[in-house]
This record gives structure tokens, sequence and C-alpha cells, in this order.
DNA sequence: CCTTGACAGGAAATCGATTTCCGATTATTA
DNA sequence: TAATAATCGGAAATCGATTTCCTGTCAAGG
């Protein structure tokens, strides 16, 4: 059923180190030997047991990708860079691993460390991020944290420029006339949602606006809704803002409903700008202004970096920031 | 750097056999040993060598998830199965590869197989499907299909009542007094391209409309704006349809364009039903009446059976067709 | 008291590929 | 021609865990 070399070498009545030479290219091996053993290897259709492999030369071609953002589901922002990540393994001769990161979260990445059922791993989001971080650099685990921007030494990370592409939606707005803007994050983003809060916050500030805390609110569950109410709340203050941002598109989107719900206009009223540029904000009405991370630039880079760090040990960690635009749409510019 | 059995023997003075033993619960073992040797595993931060399980047991805890739809990205509509398949994985013990369906698929496929690299395999899509499944049946690596429905013996699958929500759909379409139903479908999708067309005709016919093979239409690239071409040579016909759908969402939305570019109304004009209720057809104007096929389901349930192939040699093959339901909206119905 | 058998634990084979080491030939050089 | 080197190919060790087989001990039963 299964071939292996003992049985090209027995076929052949040669010894099974001969048959691993000739597949693995060594030298001292006559032009003849080395032509049965490939055609045989071809006849009785032969590939090298994985397993056996990996075992012997104590390393693997297989990385993992370990998530958990708000939800351990792949959704359109995780696959987006999942497609970057797996085509760029897959150009390397590398397989990919889904590892959503539930339940005992650092218990699941000690065993993959331990167990070395992958080489590496990108990591992206999770609620132990931080710990997950310390856990991987203590087993010496070869890894690159996604889309966040790190300060820890030795930590690689591939992102992209929150930072700058919300001081450009700030500035995008003041330039329409805004003075009150409004921010909805999401504290389960953690770090995230901490990073995003404090751009957004230096954002208002270059443009010579007041921060006024009051209009910085939380979408306080992961569920569904949660950004309408948010809106809602805001809708109600007595000085309401004329424009609001959300840390992404879904929760944008449920400001978009709120606002129309309340009767209101977009952008005349209240201009939105989400961020991830996700599909759906080009088909809402009026269409999302967004902020565009090149995600699957981010995986494909992630991955690279990290199959970079595997043939070449000590490699000065990666720490990209790649470029993120702003999308502007009607949801801001109101023209059609 | 990695723990091993042998350390654990080493530190204790005992044989690595008995340490075996005692991680796998054989009987035969004192007690004192046994729990020195667990408290010395623990203390050691001991785990198993995936490859030499592996190699030893000539099994793996690896599923392989094969994908190649009209792409080899991953997306909402393949996430969603993804989604699913993964959690059962996880449950189970199992972990998943992924295998984009790119290049040359079925040496990709074989080297899988007869590398043993997983135990079994999903099988969503790809252009060579009947030809995959030959060769997985060959190599008696345990499959499932996924979101197909074939009439080949032994073998699995799990997928959605297409057919009988398209009849659904139409039904739904004549209610509202439509008697001009077109299609606009996807040749690159193959097999579920020629399935959903024979649907339609049926449910066409069951519903005592003329088929009219004019009103049929095909989305001839997968690049975005084939929909839109599709839907506007339906717009110049002499004797335009006043309803037409779609086999998947994002044809509809570009159909939907279409016709709002054409200056008429949905659904007053046009009536339009998608197909998979993506995110997107929520916030469309109109949102989009769609089938929703219950993809994490799919992708669960799959997995389940697979799993269950895995522990259970000769099990009949498992051939689910989940029901799919028929989500109205106001681009059918016209009722905000 | 001897036999039988349960029991604890170790030695060694095994999974399949790689790699080191070694012996036998042949080719090269002094 | 003798010494050395290169070449070919095989034997055996190795990776780490599992499993079979075996040995020695002790208890039970005749």
């Amino acid at each position: 059923m299964t071939v292996t070399i003992q049985d090209i070498a027995n076929n052949l009545g040669i010894a099974p180190s001969t048959v691993s030479k000739v597949l693995n290219d060594y030298p001292h091996v006559s032009t003849e030997t080395r032509n049965r053993v490939l055609a045989m290897a071809q006849e009785l259709n032969y590939y090298p047991s994985s397993a056996a492999r990996d075992l012997r030369l104590r390393r693997t071609n297989r990385v993992g990708f370990s998530y958990g953002y708000t939800t351990t589901n792949i959704g359109e922002y995780a696959s987006r860079i999942i497609n970057g990540a797996v085509a760029a393994a897959e150009k390397a001769g590398f397989n990919v691993l889904l590892y959503p990161l539930t339940g005992n979260q650092l218990g699941k990445l000690t065993r993959i460390c331990r167990a070395r059922e992958v080489a590496g791993v990108l990591l992206m989001g999770g609620s132990q991020l931080l710990r997950s971080i310390d856990l991987l650099q203590e087993e010496q685990t070869p890894f690159v944290v996604l889309n966040r921007e790190l300060d820890i030494p030795d930590v690689s990370f591939v992102t992209a420029d929150y930072r700058k592409a919300t001081i450009e939606a700030v500035r995008h707005l003041v330039q329409l006339g805004h003075k009150r803007i409004a921010y909805i994050s999401q504290p389960a983003l953690k770090i995230m949602h901490e990073y995003r809060i404090a751009s957004f916050q230096q954002a208002v500030q270059e443009a010579n606006l007041v921060y006024d805390e009051d209009l910085v609110m939380s979408a306080s569950t992961i569920e569904p809704g949660a950004g309408y109410q948010a809106m809602k709340k805001l809708l109600e203050l007595e000085n309401r803002p004329t424009a609001v941002m959300a840390i992404h598109d879904q929760l944008a989107v449920e400001c978009l409903q709120a606002v129309i719900d309340a009767g209101l206009r977009v952008p005349e009223d209240i201009a939105i700008i989400g961020s991830d540029n996700l599909r759906e904000t080009q088909s809402t009405d009026p269409p999302l202004t967004t902020i565009h991370p090149p995600l699957a630039d981010v995986g494909r880079l992630a991955m690279e970096s990290l199959l970079r760090q595997l043939s070449d040990e000590d490699l000065p960690p990666v720490r990209l920031i790649l470029p993120a635009q702003l999308v502007i749409r009607q949801s801001t510019s109101g023209e059609a």
C-alpha cells in the first residue's frame, strides 16, 4: 500500500541507503544506479513519509497560523491575511496549519511548540497575546505577530499603518468642516483597541481639535448590535458629533444603520468612516469611506519573514508597518 | 531543549519503555513509578513528538482542507465552511491543514496521500474535482466532498439543498407575479454550474413557466464585472426578464448595480435573488433576497463524517443534503 | 515445598528516512 | 610498481515513541 525506500531497494536488490542517496542527490552513486532508482521510484509512485522525514531531520515544513480575534472564526478580515500567508507558504513548499485560539490558548501553544508540530507560527490576535508571545519566545519557536505594533525586543511583526491612516482620515474630515469627531472602538480587541484610541487621540490633537473623551465610545460586546447601540448613545448627546470613525467596518455598518434609523442623513448630518475596507462597505447606501489595510500583503510578508527566520537562525527581528490607504466614498464626501 | 521520553527515563533511572507505558496508561506499572513519571513529565514539560508518534503509530491527527473554488482564495463563502470544519476537528483533537489547489492539483493531492501528510481530506471545489475524487479513491485516503451532489459509489458528500431552495425561490417570484425569470450562472463553477442550471430549469418547469434558454446567462470570467455585463445583456433583450436569479451573491450584487445604472428600479422593474447570503447582501440598497445555505453546518458535518470514517474503517458513505433557506429581502418583496 | 501465574520493569524491535562510517574497487600519482 | 585517492555501495546508527517479548520477584494454590 504505502511505498517505502525499502521497497525500492528490495525491488532493485540494493541497499536503502543507496536509494536515499539518489533521492537526495548525493554524489558517489553511479549514473546507472541513479537512473534505476529514479525509474523505480516513479514506477512505484514513491513519496517520502513526511513523519519519517520530520523525525529524522528534526524539522518540518509546516507552519501554524494561530488566530483568535474577537472570535475564533475566520471572517473576511482574517481570510485576506490567510490568503496572503498561504500563498507565500505554498511558494516555499510549506503547509499551513490552522490553530484557532479557543479554550486554553497558552496550553495549546505550548503543545504546538513542544510537540514540534510546526516549524514556526504566525500569531494573530488572541486574548492573551502578550503571554503567548512570552511563551513562544521561551520555547524559542520562531514566530511573527500579525497586525499589532509591539515594542518588545526581538519580536517580529507585520502590520498596517493604522495610525497614519487615522490621521489622514481625521484630516479628511476636518477639511470637510467637521470639528466634533467621535470614535467607536471595541475593548475586546485589547491591544488593537488601545492602539487605535491612542492613534485617534493623536490625530485629533494634530488637527488642532479638542479631544473630547465623551466622543469615544465602546461597543461593549462583540455581538452584532453593539455598534448600533454605541452610535445611538452618541446621537443622544446634547452636543452630538458630526462625524464618527469606527475601529472596524462591521461597527461602521451598524453606525450607518443607527444614523439612518434616527432619521438623519449620511454624510450631511453625520459622516462615517470605517476600517478594513470589507466588501460590504462598497454596497451600503451610501458606500462607506474606510481605511484600507493591505491585509494580503500583511499575511504574505509575515509568512516570508517567518520562513526567512526558519532558514536563517539569527536574523534581526522584522518590524514592518505597511502603508494603509484611506478609501474615500460617499459616507464622507457625499458626491456620487 | 526538546524533552524526550529518554530524558524522563534518565532522570528517574528507569527505562523509556516504562515511561511510555505510564503515559499510555498501560497496566503493570506500580503506582509509585507511575506517579514519579507523571511528576517528572510535568516538571520537564514533556510533550510527545508528533513526528515520532505519527511514524510509529502510522497515523496522524491532521486532516487536509483542500480548496479551489473559482479562485484559490478563501472568501466569506469558504471561510464559513472552514469555521465549521475547524471547530469540529478541534473538538476531536484534530488539526486542519490548508491545501489551496493551485498549479498541479492532482500532483499535490498525490503527494498529500502518499506522503501520509494527513489522515483524510475535505475536498471543496477545484477545477479537477472528478479526477481528484478518482485519485483519492485509488489512494484509499478517506475524504468527503463539500457542497456538491455526486452520484459516485462510495463517495461521501455534504452539501446544501440548492435545488429545493431554487424551486422555492422561483415559486416566490411566481407568487409575486413574475413570468420571465432569468438565471445568471458562472461556467467556471463547473459541476456546480451545471447542477444549478438544471435545478433552475426544473424549478421553472415545475412552476409551469416557459423555460427560455435566452434567459440563462453566463458570467464569462471570474473577474468582477462579468455579472454586470451579463445583466446588461439581459436588459437589452427585446423581451427582457422581470426577475433574475444569480448563482452566487457577488454576481447578484453586480446585477443590482447594472439594473440601477440602467435607470431601472429593484424590485419594481427587476427583482433579484442571489445565493449564499453573504454579509453584503444585507447592506445593499435594496437588501438582496438570497438563498442561505448552512455553510458552517456543511463544514461541521463533513468534518464529523470524515473523522467517523477515520475511526471506523468501512462505514457506508455519507450523503447529506442540508436544507437551505430562502431569505426574503426587499430586492424581491419590495417592502421595507 | 514446588508449581503456576500475576506483576513490575527492562531490552530490543519497529515505524521510514537520513547519514555516518566502512570495505571493496578502481583510478591516479609518485 | 607501489602508494594514495577517489568512487561506489552497503551496514548500521539515529531521530522519538510504541509495543512485544523477556526476566526476575513475589504471592497463591496444590
